[in-house]
Parts: structure tokens; C-alpha cells; sequence
DNA sequence: CTTGCCAGATTACAGGCGTACTTTTCAATG
DNA sequence: CATTGAAAAGTACGCCTGTAATCTGGCAAG
């Protein structure tokens, strides 16, 4: 509950990239990716279990870890903190740092502007 | 250097908002802010200094701290990192993200769609 | 019924962080 | 020159994190 860690995050990335698990898939996916030996990934899922960030059951013949967060609430939380902090809450200037720092792709500029228009479609 | 953590940002904010600052006004400022002890702002301040974030020293009469990062190259690392961990480093989704919980205010609407026309004018 | 495997718990340990006090070292002032 | 006052360095300490190994208890297979 009181916040994933940087490490463990990449735990839950795995689970939300697909679910459910079992602790061996878990470890052989994150386990390279991170260069982490098995007994890391296993301190990881044991302290994401005892956060309640996810849960373990066995189903049909297997044990697997499914997560108890959506990744939305995640991503919520991390950006929410840092748009308050960083750029006063407001969306428009953190954009607009991306903007100067050339982080603008072509396409994120198509998605945008589609984006703008839908909204102002609903809203309308 | 190696990252300027949460707390240490604090001070770091004071001294971005005014140049330089007295050891005396950074604790009246950034401790009352925080609930911190003087002790405790010392502490930040010289890890700080240690990391090569700011400098301290005396000019006309007074000992003066002044931060040696610029607070758009803080921005950009903490943002960056978040854009690429969450949002696989484009912009777009991320603005479509805060759009869907409700973060997204007509000011900012307004700026982005500014912002828009400005790159797209700037582009031609 | 026994044995072995695996999930979960326990233990380990160094480094960073938040919080804070104490000691040392200078520079200025009397 | 001596004292004082503040800056900087050192000490402290508990918690979190990253990294990892080991112990334990229950279920499944033989």
C-alpha cells in the first residue's frame, strides 16, 4: 500500500503486461531484464505481497500472482506527484518542457491534436 | 550529483525562487515550510553542497548559498525518467492520461492548444 | 505414508534518506 | 591576541531499498 518501489515496479509491469503469472514466469521474464538473481525476484514478490500490491493463489495446477493495483492507479499516483511538485499541477507546462526539450514527436503532436479535438467533441 | 532526493529538493526549490540565500534565511524559509529542525535543514544543506548541487560562500559581509544546477535541467531528469518509465516516453499517452482523471483544466486546454499552433507555425 | 518441491517467511547486509545533535574549524570583531 | 559566532564536518540512528541466501511448512506425487 505505502508506495512501490522502483525495483518492485518493475514486478508489476511484468503482471500487468500479462496475468496471471507463476513465480517462474515472473522470474525468468523480470529476472533478465533487470539482471536480478531468482532469490531478488522472489524478495520482491514477497514484499509486493505484504504490501498488498498483488496476490498469490493456485489455479488450475498452477500458482499465480495476479496484481491487486490497476496500473492506471499507479500511474496516477507517480505522475499526479510529480505534475504537483514540478509544474504546479498545471498539464500545459510540463507539455510545453517536453516541447523545448525536442521530447515532441511528430507523432505525439497527431495524438494531441486528435486528442484536443475529441475532448472539446464530448464536451460540446 | 547522484540525484538531488525529495527532501533535498526543498531546498533546492528556496534557492531557485531566490538567489542567493543566507544559511539563516534557507532555514527560515524551507523549515517552517517543512516542519523542520535548523539541524535538520543544516543537514540537507550539506549534502548538497557535498553532491555539488549548490556552493556556499561569503560575499559583501554575509555567507551565501547558490544552487550550481539550473532548475530546468532538474525538471527535465525527473520528468524525463517518469515519461519513459510510465509512457514508454511519448508525450501524447501521458496527456491522454491526466485527461482521463479529470487533470486536465480549460486553462490548460486552452495553453495546449496554443502550444500547438505555435509549433506547428514555428514548423513551416 | 514419506519425501521432495515450492511459496512464503526469515535473515542478511550495505547504502541512501529523513531527521537531528555535536564537534571542529575559521574568520571577524573586540 | 583572544573570543565568539557561524559554517562545515562528523556522529547518530531508524527505516526503506536493492540485492540475495536460507529456512519452513504444506501440498502433491510416488
Amino acid at each position: 500500500m505505502q508506495s512501490i518501489s522502483e525495483a518492485e515496479s518493475r514486478i508489476m509491469e511484468a503482471l500487468w503486461r500479462k496475468t496471471p503469472l507463476t513465480a517462474e514466469q515472473i522470474i525468468s521474464t523480470v529476472g533478465p531484464e533487470n539482471g536480478w538473481a531468482p532469490a531478488t525476484v522472489k524478495t520482491l514478490v514477497t514484499r509486493l505481497l505484504k504490501k498488498g500490491a498483488i496476490a498469490g493463489a493456485k489455479e488450475d495446477g498452477g500458482y499465480f500472482y495476479r496484481p491487486l493495483i490497476a496500473r492506471a492507479d499507479w500511474v496516477q499516483s507517480e505522475s499526479q506527484g510529480l505534475l504537483d511538485r514540478l509544474f504546479k499541477g498545471e498539464v500545459a507546462p510540463l507539455v510545453a518542457h517536453f516541447a523545448e526539450h525536442r521530447q515532441l514527436s511528430a507523432k505525439d503532436l497527431r495524438q494531441l491534436k486528435a486528442l484536443i479535438s475529441k475532448i472539446e467533441e464530448d464536451g460540446k
